[in-house]
DNA sequence: AGGTAAGTTTACGTTAACGTCAATGTAAAC
DNA sequence: GTTTACATTGACGTTAACGTAAACTTACCT
């Protein structure tokens, strides 16, 4: 029933509550806390409370996702700052550019890599599934 | 130069002292001890000393790589004991053969992960560029 | 014999990424 | 009005993956 812990009359809740969050991502409040006090999110407050955004929200996703591919918080913390546009002057963009350029060339790296582990592990398969056959044939 | 510590008399030196290996995979030699404390290589000895086969170099390989994906050391310990064939018996090979079927996914989702992280930052790139045309044509 | 270079074990130190209380606040529910 | 549920800020604890320093040993060099 998505417990409408705030009732929002009419309008969509373009916000979210730190356990909605959590709850959707599976990851506990501390860690949303945590990512906040490394600058990684940074959500309103309504006094105290975090209220976070449809932005916070993406953001985390992109957090979540550089943490599956085995990428530290500061380095998530840098890619988030390229995807974070505050440039303005051909210059910046520039600089920006080759920081994106150099980012793919990783990215594609570790996918060779994954695409070899998939593949060693896809012989193995083959091999394993060769040896049954031929321990039935017995 | 190679540095032949040890000189070979002929014979191919199908080992490797562990500042070989350590320089050849730019890993320090308390990394590779601490790899062999956690199971994950056991080089043969001659006295203390460890002296490492081509089989346990390759095991570092595997090792690095799992790193590289993001693996925690458990994780590739549990990989590396998928590629140990010590199995006899169909029964071990269909359990054994079902893991691989599981990481495999597991690899096929990190890859899904992967391509649309370089899919968005290669969009990022596009209008980037695209920016910096419209600012040069002004 | 003395120095240098590579190896060893033991053990304590460090950083990252949270976990786990404790103490407190606030707001809706009974 | 007091539980109940969810929020907050400290602050200390924990685990992984090594780094680093100390105190050797062994082998070769000169």
């Amino acid at each position: 029933m998505e417990t409408p812990h705030t009732l929002d009359t009419g309008e969509k809740p373009r916000t979210y509550s730190i356990r909605q969050l959590s709850k959707e991502f599976d990851v506990t409040a501390r860690a949303l806390r945590f990512y906040e006090d490394k600058g990684l999110i940074s959500p309103e407050r309504k006094g105290q409370t975090r209220i976070y955004s449809a932005r916070d929200r993406a953001r985390l996703q992109l957090i979540l996702r550089g943490k599956r591919l085995g990428f530290s918080l500061v380095e998530i913390h840098e890619i988030l700052d390229l995807y974070t546009p505050k440039d303005r002057g051909a210059q910046q963009i520039r600089a920006t550019l080759a920081k994106y350029r150099v980012q793919i060339e990783n990215l594609k790296r570790q996918r060779e890599d994954l695409e070899g582990a998939i593949h060693d592990m896809q012989n193995g398969c083959a091999w394993m599934e060769d040896e049954l056959k031929k321990l039935e044939n017995k």
